[in-house]
DNA sequence: CGAGTATTCTACTATTCAGTTATATATGAC
DNA sequence: GTCATATATAACTGAATAGTAGAATACTCG
C-alpha cells in the first residue's frame, strides 16, 4: 500500500522513478531489454539512437534501479533489474487500450 | 501484457502517461484526491502550491486521464478517475522500499 | 609499446516545462 | 447593470534535460 503519509522526499523519489519511464527512448531502451541482456553496441544497432544517447538513458535508467550494469572486457552489459517494470507498463497500457475503447464507443453512438 | 511489438505511437502514448507522473506536485495533487472529490481551492489550500499552477497540473492529469473534471457554479470539482494510478505507486513504492532495504543491508555488511 | 575498439565524459544547443504574474472568462450575489 | 469569487489562460522566466559531437578513458590484441 502507498504509505499514508507521503513526504515530501517520498514524492520527490516517486517521482524521480516516474520520470525516468517518461520517455520514448528509455521505454524502447527497456523493451529491448526484455530479449534479454545486451551491450551498449546491441542497443544503439537495435534502438537507431546515438550511442552517447543510449549510454547516457542506461545510466539514468541504471540510477533509477530499473536494469543492472555488468562489466566485461571493454564491453557494458546492461539488463533488466527485475519484472516489475512490465508491470508497470502492463497497467499503463491497459488504461491506454480502455481510453481508445471509449473513444471508439463514443464515435459508435455519435453516428 | 504489454504488446509483443512497441509501436513508436505506443511509446510516446506510454512515456506520455508515465512524464504526466513524474512530477512531485502532482502526485501531491493525487494523494490529495485520494480524500475524494474536491475544488481547485480546496486543492490550492491543502497543497499549498500556486492556483494557476494547480489549475495547470489538473488539466494535464486530466488530459492523461487519471482524473476527471465536473463543473458545478464557479467551481470545478476533480476526482480520481479510478485507483489505477495507486496501483502504480504501490508498485513503485514497493521498489523504493527494497532499495532502501538493500542499502541497510549492504551497510551492515560492510560494518 | 602502438593501434583499434567500446564506453563514458564534457561541453554545447535547443527544447520542454514548472512556477509565477497578470489577465480573461464565467457564474452568482446584490 | 456592478462587484466579488472561482477557474482558466496567456505570457514570461528560469531550470532541467534530450540529443549531439568530440575528447578522454579503459580494455584487447599484436
Amino acid at each position: 500500500m502507498v504509505p499514508k503519509v507521503m513526504t515530501p522526499a517520498l514524492l520527490r523519489e516517486l517521482s524521480e522513478r516516474f520520470k525516468a519511464l517518461g520517455e520514448p527512448a528509455r521505454l524502447q531502451l527497456l523493451a529491448a531489454l526484455r530479449a534479454g541482456e545486451q551491450s551498449v553496441s546491441d542497443l544503439v544497432a537495435s534502438t537507431g539512437l546515438g550511442q552517447a544517447n543510449v549510454s547516457k538513458h542506461l545510466q539514468l535508467l541504471c540510477a533509477a534501479g530499473f536494469i543492472s550494469r555488468r562489466k566485461e572486457g571493454t564491453f557494458a552489459y546492461y539488463a533488466l533489474a527485475d519484472a516489475d517494470v512490465f508491470q508497470l507498463c502492463d497497467l499503463m497500457c491497459g488504461r491506454i487500450e480502455a481510453e481508445q475503447r471509449e473513444r471508439r464507443a463514443a464515435l459508435k453512438l455519435a453516428r
